[in-house]
DNA sequence: GCCTCAGATGCAAATGATTTGCAAAACCAG
DNA sequence: CTGGTTTTGCAAATCATTTGCATCTGAGGC
């Protein structure tokens, strides 16, 4: 269990989603918004608002409308996932094209700073909770929050 | 880790927060409000939404606004406790008196059913993160989503 | 019991995040 | 190119939560 600097490790170009080919596949088209939203959270890998990515984007790109109508429908298309932090909104990262696992977030609260923390515990205590629940499909929302070094005392 | 319906256990009334003690020692008044909103509580015992709190009083024991205030109150004074389940708005619930524990959720995602986990795994993991990151105070949340038996199929 | 006033409440309105309606604009298959 | 479908921008609606303010009330002190 090591946290490192979320987003540290860029992903190859090929390991990222393949925005035109999905869109053609699902009939939907490539526009400019999409493809400017994809690019500033490829350049920005960590969860981010959507107000962040609007900001992002060159001012006049697109609506902020448009950022959270785009960003659905990419997490529709399974190439962004939701994360809550609890405060100030839903914040959204890419999921590296192919990537079957999934990682967990270690917050300051004093801050914002993000660590990303690929290691999950979890995995058997969702097994061992179905069959002591009768539950299926059964899955986790986990984050760790905390102070980091800057900023603490 | 063994879930249980939410609540199922019902505290004494000793083991529940004593609000009358508390809101004196911090020279805050007893009114019918608070008093009611903590008996909901006690009444329906799992994480409640303002609003469902709310819907709990005779509708005219008090007006919304005030139910978010005597549960702001309430918390700050270490008597609830708030939880997110990622969707609609905040839920709370009571914490027995004297209790230094916390648990977790399985949550039906279909039917809202909620369950409880009284084991936490996560205890040294937060030391190990701890270690590895040079964050302090780490703390989590957690929560399991999945299908209860009912609403499976 | 009555006074007094800090603390509480109701109601209206403000905020902030997200969603929806709709007409105009942008894609793209043919 | 053209036509028809998908998208977008803009305004307005929704939802959860907060804030302002005038009015009300619980509880210590007389
Ligand atoms: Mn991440
Ligand atoms: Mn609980
Ligand atoms: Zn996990
Ligand atoms: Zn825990």
């Amino acid at each position: 269990m090591k946290p490192r600097a979320s987003g540290c490790c860029h992903a190859h170009d090929a390991e990222l989603p393949d925005l035109t080919e999905k869109l053609r596949r699902n009939s939907r088209k490539i526009t400019g918004p999409r493809q400017a939203i994809l690019a500033a959270m490829r350049n920005h890998p960590r969860p981010l608002l959507i107000k962040e990515i609007h900001g992002l984007l060159g001012k006049r790109d697109c609506d902020l409308v448009t950022v959270y109508r785009s960003i659905d429908l990419l997490r529709r298309m399974g190439m962004v996932r939701r994360i809550e932090f609890g405060k100030g909104g839903s914040r959204y990262e890419l999921i590296p094209e192919g990537d079957s696992e999934h990682h967990h977030h270690l917050v300051c609260e004093a801050c914002g700073r993000v660590l990303q923390i690929d290691e999950c515990l979890l995995l058997d205590a969702e097994r061992i909770i179905e069959k002591a629940s009768g539950f299926r499909a059964v899955t986790h929302r986990l984050e760790f929050f905390g102070l980091c070094p800057d900023c603490q005392g």
